[in-house]
RNA sequence: CGAGGUGUAGCGCAGUUGGUAGCGCGCUUGGUUUGGGACCAAGAUGCCGGGGGUUCGAGUCCUCUCACCUCGACCA
């Protein structure tokens, strides 16, 4: 990491307490807040800004793949909730109930939603009949709320910001063929627009979502080892349109049950931008989902000319990027931290001696590098720069989750190697969901995913020595 | 839900044996400054988390309570 003298003590070193550094940037990059809701966060301009940033870029995605964006309600009456019944096992423990109508009390109780599978079954019960109605294709943006226990900013709180697809398709091959499409949109978003590595595949049974049959999850690695899981994709297969009912009458005549999807991603990813790309200076922000990509200072900008010309760059250059020009009086150097901690990708210096040389000087947030550039080469130089950061970034984050990429033939070097060095730890596994819950205890890294690229690294479970079914990735996540 | 911790100015903290509240940063105003968090001067800011007690007197002692943080068990 930046071995560069720290400018400024605000943000605690990562090397010294990995959660306090998270939390440090959450408050100093000017992310979230806490709020006066035990579990709730404030997500502030700067961070609501990379949201809508996350959010523009995945309805483009969501859109191509033919989808429309609908509204649910944000309450469900507990006898829908309670139609399948994997499901409300799954999230009876962690729902929000509503008991109340001002003075009155509900005849039934309505719960906050925590997902919306089942107000979107209970709708396509309604406009599915033929098979010419089918697919469906819908997503939503909204909050969920899930009452956890322990929370932390972006990463997991009570309530949260998210997108869910949901679609209802006639056969099981083009549920399938939707669950894998959506899962790869995820990840070729992480990879391309947050410059986030991932390992695709499938999630065990223990770990699945409560009511599919399926779950493909894309997991990535924070800059601590530990992992995140960044979007999953579901599969229903036909288990929530019996439970509600979702029946469409095919071209043979036939009344058949529908096959059903959900994926879904969250504000979370705001957290693996910061725990993936971020240093001990502040964030660090891919230039494709940064919302400022230049930030301009002008350097004695008391001084005449400067400022204008800070202006007249800022006019230029918005042309090519997101810009904004900081002449707030503050010192250089303040602002200098100020937008290292905020994670913007450039900075550009301009002040009279550059003013004399016809050039400026623009700093790279990832290292620091200076450039001397000519006031004519900036149109063409910037984007440049900015398609090598974003790569560089990506480069950077896969290098280090392949560092941290460990085999283990048996529990016993999984154990020494976790506890060595947290990251993936790639083991042969029986398939058995005793040898998983063994893992877990013996060293509390979880099944990841079973990845769809096999590598085949022995042909015995690492647990209980029997042949192996898969290879499964084990980590310790957040 | 278990274990630990913290609540005093916007933020970070100090506050002695119980005697009526302070420091740093930030904030405001004026001036000098400006290429890596400038300096000087003058200011403003407190229901000491909340309730109840002990006491002539409580930030300080007792008691209850609430909130938040961190780490574990459960989860995107």
């Amino acid at each position: 990491m930046a071995k560069d003298k720290k400018f400024v003590e605000a943000i605690t070193s990562m090397d010294e307490d990995f959660a306090q550094w998270y939390t440090d940037i959450v408050r100093k990059a000017d992310l979230a807040d806490y709020s006066s809701v035990r579990g709730c966060m404030i997500i502030r301009p700067y961070g609501y800004a990379i949201w809508e940033r996350i959010q523009g870029e995945l309805d483009r995605r969501f859109k191509e793949t033919g989808h429309e964006n609908v509204y649910m309600p944000m309450f469900i009456p507990e006898s829908l909730l309670q139609k399948e019944k994997d499901h409300v096992e799954g999230f009876a423990p962690e729902v929000a109930w509503i008991t109340h109508g001002g003075s009155e009390q509900l005849t039934e109780r309505l719960c906050v939603r925590p997902t919306s599978e089942t107000l979107f079954c209970d709708h396509y019960k309604n406009i599915v009949q033929s098979y010419r109605d089918l697919p469906k294709l819908y997503n939503q943006w909204c909050s969920v709320v899930r009452w956890e226990k322990t929370t932390r900013p972006f990463l997991r709180t009570v309530e949260f910001l998210w997108q869910e697809g949901h679609t209802v398709h006639a056969t099981a091959e083009e549920a399938e063929e939707e669950t894998l499409r959506m899962l790869n949109v995820y990840a070729s978003f992480c990879e391309e627009v947050l410059a986030i590595p991932v390992v695709k595949g499938r999630k065990t049974e223990k770990e699945k979502f409560a009511g599919a049959k399926a779950t493909y999850t894309i997991e990535s690695l924070m800059h601590d080892g530990k992992a995140l899981q960044s979007g999953t994709s579901h599969n229903f297969g036909d288990g929530f349109a019996r439970a509600f009912g979702i029946q469409y009458l095919d071209k043979d005549n036939q009344l058949k049950y529908a096959h059903q999807t959900s994926w879904g991603v969250t504000t979370r990813l705001i957290g693996a931008l910061i725990m993936v790309h971020g240093d001990d200076s502040g964030l660090v922000l891919p230039p494709r989902v940064a919302p400022v990509q230049l930030v301009i200072i002008p350097v004695q900008q008391h001084v005449e000319g400067v400022l204008e010309k800070a202006y007249e760059l800022r006019e230029r250059l918005s042309r090519v990027c997101r810009v904004k020009v900081d002449d707030s009086d503050r010192m250089p150097g303040w602002k200098f931290s100020e937008h290292e901690m905020r994670g913007i990708p450039l900075r550009l210096e301009v002040g009279p001696k550059d003013i004399e040389k016809n050039q400026v000087v623009l700093v790279k947030r990832e290292n620091r590098e200076k450039l001397f550039v000519s006031m004519e080469d900036l149109e063409t130089m910037i984007p440049r720069l900015m398609d090598d950061i974003q790569k560089s970034l990506y480069n950077k984050a896969l290098k280090h989750m392949e560092e941290r990429t460990f085999t283990a033939k048996d529990l016993d070097e999984l154990e020494r190697k976790i506890n060595e060095k947290q990251g993936f730890i790639k083991a042969m596994w029986c398939g058995d969901e005793a040898c998983e819950d063994k893992v877990k205890e013996r060293t509390s890294a979880t099944a990841r995913c079973i990845p769809f690229e096999q590598e085949i690294t022995g042909d015995k479970c690492l647990c209980c020595g029997k042949d192996a079914k898969h290879m499964v990735i084990w980590g310790r996540a957040y």
